[in-house]
DNA sequence: CGACGTTCTGGTTGACATGACTAGAACCAC
DNA sequence: GTGGTTCTAGTCATGTCAACCAGAACGTCG
């Protein structure tokens, strides 16, 4: 295989006519991180490798971008095959990867995308079971599970990503019902950003503004222990400008080592 | 200048367990939005397009990725080819794109970066005067000046993805020199986040806390319409966690339209 | 049925951040 | 020196938010 490649120590050189099949070519992926909480804990959905490298480790789903399709329509499309869900208002692009020798096949430039699901339980049994399976985020994190390729890099970066999304976005909401108690939605961000929240704090927060939720008037059944039965909420509108739970700056360690 | 470049990639073909040419192939570029302060406002870098499609037009500097370098070091290399600037930390990933058609001549994707600098007056004096310009930013986001390419859209991404990394990251010292008075640091804010920000409120933001600032003992000649001189500071090390000024939260337009 | 534990809800308080404002300090031009 | 300009320092009121406390509404167990 024989490639033309043009350095541009001048910009007119660069721009210059040029053959473009001349050019490296590369396979473009798009690769989906879905996230979802299960149990008070962050999970990620993986499919095991059925083949080629990395065969029989797990990966995160992805498959290649067509030529007559956006990179959003990619992603979109990778996550329906994948779930069966349609939801393209959660897909998020949180970077790009393309580190030579990355896939030992070819040239391969992937762009990491990031899903939150309500509950995929149903979407894992619905697929074959032995292919694809919900773990503990920080089973990647820490290096217990090990991933194909530069895997484990796009999930960092995609949960990186999420606990800013958590601060800016409404994107908490996508990770519970379309009916949710303050305690779910609490415990989101407890998971994500990995702190305890005040129970009555939270509250305040969240009903003091305009509308972050809306109470739906009927009350969630409480737990074994018992308790006073929590109120329902559905979203509200104000997500779409800014979140009402704010990381509070660390104060504690002035001076640690980063 | 052209190069021409052999690749073999016997070896990995013959890994391979399927063609990696049944896969569509892409051009990969990386584009780098390089931006500066200069007389109080925000400018890009521009480069005139010598040929090809969007002849003449302005665009952002960019080029192909080369198969054997990571998408970071491209953006490194492009941005060193068009400023002789090499400044790594500064490049920071923002996006991907890969819409259909977005180049004429084949399927391009390519990558998004922000290069910060602090003056590149001589860079664009160094440069042919009539291949690149700094130009202010509102003239490309107001549709005053029409980019090449799908580069203003491009563009819109970075000011608010920079819009972003100001409140959270130490990218407003980028923008300044390696001494600097804290009216030009303000500066960096103000232009950027359009707004108009209390001098001493300023100061005692920074000044405050740990170590944003480190007084060099020396002080500024004054502007020509006289004035104190104010003193001159260089960057501390508290800004790898989170920065300083903060945008205020808009309270004012309250259950407003979306 | 009543005591107890658990969880949710509401309120108060104090520390801290921040916007608006005022006054003084240090320079230039005339 | 006088006036104008800019930087620096301080005060005050307001708002935010974590910490804490008390009550309300359930389940369970005796």
């Amino acid at each position: 295989m024989v490639m033309v490649m043009m350095t541009n120590t001048t910009p007119a050189a660069a721009l210059a006519t040029y053959d473009p099949s001349l050019f490296p070519a590369f396979a473009v992926t798009v690769d989906v991180v879905i996230l979802t909480m299960s149990e008070g804990t962050l999970q990620i959905l993986l499919v095991r490798r059925g083949e080629g490298p990395y065969e029989g480790m797990w990966a995160i789903p992805g498959g290649f971008k067509r030529p007559n399709e956006t990179l959003d329509e990619a992603a979109k499309r990778e996550l329906a095959e994948e779930t069966g869900v349609d939801a393209a208002s959660l897909l998020t692009q949180f970077g790009a990867y393309g580190d030579p020798g990355r896939d030992p096949r070819m040239n391969v430039v992937t762009v990491g995308y990031l899903a939150v699901l309500r509950d995929v339980g149903s979407v894992v049994a619905g697929t074959d079971a032995a292919e694809a399976a919900l773990v503990p985020v920080s089973d990647v994190l820490n290096g217990t599970l090990e991933l194909a390729f530069d895997h484990q890099r796009i999930v960092r970066d995609a949960i990186e990503r999420v606990r800013v999304e958590l601060e800016v976005t409404g994107i908490a909401t996508a990770f519970v019902g379309t009916t949710f108690t303050l305690a779910e939605l609490r415990t989101v961000y407890e998971a994500i950003w990995g702190v305890q929240l005040d129970a009555a704090n939270f509250r305040r927060s969240i009903v003091a503004d305009d509308d972050w939720v809306i109470p739906t008037g009927r009350r969630a059944r409480p737990g074994p222990a018992g308790g006073r039965p929590a109120e329902l909420y559905r979203p509200g509108k104000a997500w779409s400008r800014g979140g009402p739970i704010h990381r509070l700056h660390r104060t504690d360690e002035k001076g640690a080592n980063p």
